[in-house]
DNA sequence: ATTTTCAAT
């Protein structure tokens, strides 16, 4: 991903109409954590300004994880780093995978909540999820850092927190908090 | 073009 690509979307004080999704894969064995870097890399949403069907980026990413068949008797852990928090019918959908495959764990870091469902769904929507056994976070200073290092062609140049980062971040978590506490 | 949330108006 390029440095304006990660700017533009990641940023937790903008307004873009559009959905980036970071993914990584780890294989859990006892205490180790083997990561497979074969399975990383990052999707979007296919907008109405584009032809064909739109589609969440979401839904492109559980594509590719079906497309990897990942063995059953291991255990697997799935981190993404995503721009907007999943909409309620890719809530719906993720659960239902978490549920259908026991074998893969999935932690969320969202930047942003993304709040155009109406409320009562959005939250049963990410309890729901949750419930399934995922993890779902605002993205912290650190996680941004993270996200940088990890997808975006930074040219070896360090992460640059902007202006307001850990304020807005704080905000988001505690509404979050608010969200998954409530059912 | 504006408002601004995977657009909608
Ligand atoms: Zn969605």
């Amino acid at each position: 991903m390029d440095e304006n690509t990660f700017t533009e979307n990641f940023n937790n004080q903008g307004w873009p109409s559009k959905t980036f999704l970071c993914y990584m894969v780890e294989r859990l064995d006892g205490d180790a954590e083997i990561p497979l870097d074969e399975y990383k890399g990052f999707v979007r949403n296919k907008g109405r300004d584009q032809p064909g069907e739109p589609c969440h980026a979401e839904l492109y990413f559980l594509e590719q994880i079906r497309s990897w068949n990942l063995d059953r008797n291991q255990h697997y852990r799935l981190t993404c780093f995503i721009s907007w928090t999943p909409c309620y019918n890719c809530t719906q959908k993720l659960t239902t995978f978490l549920e259908e495959n026991r074998h893969i764990s999935l932690h969320i870091f969202a930047s942003r909540i993304y709040t155009v469902d109406d409320s009562g769904s959005r939250q049963s929507g990410l309890c729901a999820l949750q419930a399934a056994g995922a993890r779902i976070t605002i993205m912290t200073s650190k996680d941004f850092e993270r996200c940088w290092v990890t997808f975006v062609d930074h040219k070896e140049k360090p992460f640059q927190p902007w202006e307001g980062l850990e304020v807005k971040s704080q905000e988001l978590c505690d509404e979050l908090q608010a969200i998954l506490r409530d059912q």
